[in-house]
DNA sequence: TCTGGGGTCCTAGGACCC
DNA sequence: TCTGGGGTCCTAGGACCC
């Protein structure tokens, strides 16, 4: 038996365990920039408000509808994931974290009455952590993701739901909109209408080799999957990536090369940084620059660039080298640049590294450098060391105007509570804390 | 003024090899 | 009427997920 563990409108969930005021009442969350909604709270949810919205577009609906608007605060929501997952893994020898908010527990062999254990598992990540959690139990993961689904949608199931029984399933599927299937996006589920199949029921009586023909081997593991056939294995450890980007928009629309240099340098900092936490070297770079291409009447420009690494590197210095070349290269002046990225491919164990006859650079010299300014940036936070090429802050950087404080991640930002003596003032609590 | 960011897997077709 | 058989590697495009 699986269970799927989903947290509850995850990163609004998150901005509430520190704001209790807020339950009850409509909240978002803001992508990147505070450019669209990404996260609605049940209350923000009735009011219509849709997933993916650009919040400029509602901005004095929301403001009329007193919505509380968050811009997004990963540092917290990330520390608040480990959290949740942290005491999700008490519950299981075999844990698969699938997401920031999702994860798979292996429940084979535990001898209880599941629905008791994910009630327990459920109370216990609200004390722990503070993130209310649904939890879906089945037979395969694919069902797994079914019965989170019920778990979620039903009152009464109040956010658990066990589907073990072969009529129980049955009746779940003939509830459940093709659509809603895990691996079933928006080209299938056409694909599926245009053939009356609607529920996930009527796909589970199409013929295996009509399935394999127009949704791959894919496809036929998800039928197999909802007929109670385990396909999808638990994934303990996750898998080093195979291609690692770094993108943003940037906080204003950029026209000079110097700013968005610092840009680039540091999205390329970032992927050595990702490189070297999963103890990857890449062997190519690609860069990328494109102006918005929202803004039709504006003339438009869009290239990247990928250069070959002689010797596959995970070293800051280097990859930052090779992307600022690389964007001077593409860059061309009379266009407002909206967002550039940079992507790293060809990725592979920093230990087994194929050298060069010509190569010039002191590698073991790089990577202790690079140990060093790890360790300082991972005690003191990111960027206390950087390369100058990164800037000190542009007008690059995000667009975050309405950021929560790091509660759990910041020494400067962590919640402050009045002695009982009676209510001190912000500045007597700082007399405190200063004694 | 304002529209996110980061991934995986599969298939078809072409180039090439013996 | 008819044109061998068996492979690999690479790329582009399309699907999906959070």
């Amino acid at each position: 038996m699986f269970a799927l563990v989903d947290c509850n409108n995850f990163y609004v969930s998150c901005e509430r365990v520190f704001r209790p005021d807020l339950n009850d009442r409509p909240v978002v969350v803001l992508s990147n920039n505070d450019g669209c909604i990404i996260s609605r709270s049940e209350e923000a949810k009735q009011l219509g408000i849709k997933m993916g919205e650009p919040a400029f577009k509602i901005a004095a609906f929301l403001e009329r509808n007193q919505v509380t608007v968050f811009s997004s605060n990963y540092a917290l929501y990330g520390d608040l994931s480990h959290r949740v997952m942290q005491t999700l893994g008490q519950f299981t020898p075999e844990l698969e974290v699938y997401s920031i908010d999702e994860a798979f527990l292996n429940l084979t062999g535990l001898p209880v009455d599941w629905t008791a254990y994910a009630r327990t598992i459920r109370e216990t990540v609200g004390r722990h952590v503070g993130i209310p959690v649904s939890i879906g139990v089945a037979p395969t993961k694919v069902l797994a993701k079914v019965a989170n689904h019920r778990a979620k949608k039903i009152p009464e199931q109040k956010g658990v739901c066990v589907l073990e029984d072969p009529e129980e399933i049955a009746e779940a599927l003939k509830n459940l909109a093709v659509g809603e299937v895990w691996g079933i996006g928006r080209q299938y589920k056409k694909l599926l209408h245009s053939i009356q199949v609607h529920t996930a029921w009527d796909f589970l009586q199409l013929d295996d080799d009509w399935v394999r023909r127009r949704m791959t081997v894919v496809g036929l593991r998800i039928k197999k999957e909802l007929a109670g056939i385990a396909c999808l294995e638990m994934e303990l450890i996750p898998p080093a990536k195979k291609v690692i980007c770094t993108s943003r928009s940037f906080g204003e629309d950029q026209t000079a090369l110097a700013p968005i240099k610092e840009a680039v340098a540091t999205y390329a900092a970032r992927c050595a940084e990702k490189l070297r936490r999963q103890h990857s070297s890449a062997g190519m770079l690609m860069v990328f620059l494109h102006t918005n291409s929202f803004k039709e009447d504006e003339p438009q420009y869009a290239r990247n660039l990928v250069c070959k690494l002689p010797v596959p590197t995970n070293s800051t210095i280097e990859l930052i080298r090779y992307a600022t070349a690389a964007l001077r290269a593409i860059y061309r002046e009379g266009y407002r640049y909206k967002k550039a990225g940079v992507i790293v491919m060809e990725i592979g164990p920093e230990d087994r590294i194929q050298g060069s006859l010509f190569d010039r650079v002191d590698r073991e010299k790089h990577a202790a450098v690079m140990r060093k300014i790890d360790a300082l940036n991972a005690k003191y936070g990111r960027d206390t060391i950087k390369v100058a090429a990164q800037g000190v802050g542009g007008k690059w950087k995000l667009r975050q105007e309405r950021l929560s404080p790091c509660y759990t991640t910041r020494w400067s930002d962590i919640i402050k509570v009045a002695a009982h003596t009676g209510c001190r003032s912000h500045n007597e609590v700082l007399k405190i804390k200063a004694r």
